[in-house]
DNA sequence: GCCGGACGCGCAACCGTTTGCGTATGGCCC
DNA sequence: GGGCCATACGCAAACGGTTGCGCGTCCGGC
């Protein structure tokens, strides 16, 4: 790969921070590079090692930890993780793999773990791997080498390897929303869901569903299909495989799953969406369709993100933000040393507007239509 | 604030990595702690600098390269970018200071910015700063520690006072999607998107517009406003103080704005909103006031995200992928020496069935409806 | 009054790479 | 065949912290 000429001027090589003669110039004293131990040191008279155990109140006694502070503040230090990092071992930074951050649930399990990190001093790196399994060996590897000190895995396969994996490598762990048996794992309870929108779609009489569902090698999926499947049949409903759509997690493949069912079949009178956005889409082909979401058909999306609230969409409530911060703190926690303990969170019905109707006359009503 | 106890056992001093007797056993050869340059310089009879320059095919004969090269294959070395961070000031890690990545276009952003790099041996570091000021300075400078060697800012503000402080820094940056004067961008051409719907929805018959806005502090919402109303001018058509309605970007602000709207005034027939989502809310509002979009109502979004293809909404198509690979591009650019060049990329208009009736008779059909 | 231990601090060796400089070697030209 | 330059490589000093170790001092206990 040829690499674009930059454009002329190239870095100069004598550029660097201060390369001959250091001290020629002492009259310009915004310049300074930036204040380090050294400086703390020669400015307090204590010695390096000194300084960095006063700074960590590690060892110190009280007046000296009292000078280097008023003298790190007054200069304006900021420790350099790097520095600290090569030697300890420890960077503060924590890595956080996701399939996508385009996926608003793992934003805003990102953006928890983001929170609640800094507050206690760590940084986040993320890293995306859509999903693939190439990605995600490369990406970890890269996290690995830029020595975080633990890892969020937040797309996780249901076949193990993945998460095997990743517990050789040596480093604190914890995975979220879609756990791995045998892993300590942060998730909701997506089998109990399953089963809450299945209980409530039968109560309001329907008796042929619909489920588009989401990629089959995240347990999150599998669980919601799974539960949904078992509690219709404890009722005494079926769910037909032919009513079964593989749908992703995205509008547009939302969509694309419905177009394809409805060319298939039009004699479902609920559907059960793997997600939210996936349940947009899926509004949208049964608008293009003629039917009218939650007077012909009713529609249960996932997550109860706030554009489902917007949208009158009755879904799943899984609490994102619990989760990452759960996820943050059960590794922070493993980093200082503890088992990382599994967590289970309860899933909530939001009933909606999309669910209003009853599931009495629905096939006449999608016969008729269009 | 209380740092929670852990869970017993702190940390073991002594115990670095493996926790307690993990592995007690130091005969294993296969836990390496990791290749070094040292590993390599012993393995190959030679020097750490000269593996170091045959790493990096500077000043290196053919066959040491080759030898070097097979070696750090064979014991899969790889470079620790602290170490080599800290010497050299070049960690190949650049920083991305985003509003927030649950805003999809950010997120889109983001992803593009981190395809391109990661393609050219770079990192990316987020920071996620709501737009607060004090967050923006504090993460901006979180980044700095970590040495990053460029950044790209997502979430300037129109008063330039935050861009022009990160200009100070001394480290190479572009802005992208929301510009600031003087400053590096790389934009959308939002004002003449504002136009362009003006336009459209001028040409439909539209006499009374409302507009629900983004945040005044981003130049990217208010140049959308600004054309929209500029254009609406020219052809002799107000777009009255009364029905603009701050909206912000998700989809709950959107329907809580359009509420208030509803609140207000009923004479409109068309709304630009500042982003898809804040539609998405709108419509929401919209249908529980008895009104329906593309039939009583014309609405308009921003940004055309997939979701707004589900969902049927006409919508500017602002190319958040390109957006994000210009960056990054002029971004790393600049890391190599060049003056970074400002870019404005072209909006376009898709029309769907948002605005798909005419602006006649609808004022009537709001008076009716409900 | 003496001894032991805790405490505070300095010293110097690291962590893994990069890089300025010095040196030895080889090839080339005259 | 001698002088010269380029080239390939080694040496050691950085970069900015952390940490094991050792020493001196102060304190308390008997």
């Amino acid at each position: 790969m040829l690499e674009g000429l930059p454009c002329g001027r190239h870095a100069d090589p004598h550029a660097g921070l201060a390369p001959i003669g250091l001290p020629p110039l002492p009259d310009t004293p915004g310049s300074d590079p930036r204040p380090t131990l050294r400086t703390l040191a020669e400015r307090t008279g204590l010695h390096t090692s000194t300084v960095s155990r006063a700074l960590r109140r590690d060892r110190a006694s009280d007046p000296t930890a009292a000078l280097v502070h008023a003298a790190a503040t007054e200069l304006g230090y900021r420790p350099d993780p790097l520095a600290a990092g090569l030697r300890s071992g420890r960077t503060g930074a924590i890595g956080m793999v996701a399939h996508s951050l385009t996926d608003l649930a793992q934003a805003l399990i990102h953006e928890e773990v983001d929170q609640y990190v800094l507050a206690h001093g760590y940084d986040v790196l993320v890293a995306a791997t859509r999903d693939d399994p190439e990605a995600q060996r490369k990406r970890v590897e890269l996290l690995l080498s830029r020595r975080v000190d633990g890892l969020i895995i937040a797309d996780a396969h249901r076949d193990g390897a993945y998460a095997d994996w990743v517990a050789t490598l040596g480093v604190p762990y914890v995975l979220v929303m879609r756990g791995a048996p045998g892993h300590p794992a942060i998730t909701v309870d997506d089998e109990l869901a399953g089963r809450m929108v299945a209980d409530h779609l039968a109560d309001l009489g329907h008796t042929r569903m619909a489920h588009l569902a989401g990629p089959s090698w995240s347990a999150a999926s599998y669980g919601r299909a799974a539960g949904f499947r078992a509690r219709l049949a404890e009722r005494g409903i079926g769910l037909e495989d032919d009513l079964v759509e593989p749908g992703g997690l995205h509008a547009t493949t939302g969509r694309a799953a419905m177009e394809r069912l409805l060319d298939r079949r039009r004699d479902f009178t609920a559907v059960f969406c793997a997600s939210d956005f996936v349940a947009f889409g899926a509004t949208s082909a049964l608008g293009a369709a003629g039917l009218r979401v939650g007077d012909d058909v009713a529609l249960v999306g996932y997550n109860d993100l706030q554009a489902a609230t917007a949208m009158d969409l009755t879904s799943v409530r899984t609490p994102q933000d619990e989760l990452g911060r759960i996820a943050a703190e059960a590794l922070l926690a493993a980093i200082d040393g503890c088992e990382p303990q599994s967590r289970t969170l309860a899933p909530e019905l939001v009933v909606r507007g999309s669910t209003a109707g009853s599931g009495a006359p629905l096939a006449d009503a999608a016969g008729a239509a269009r």
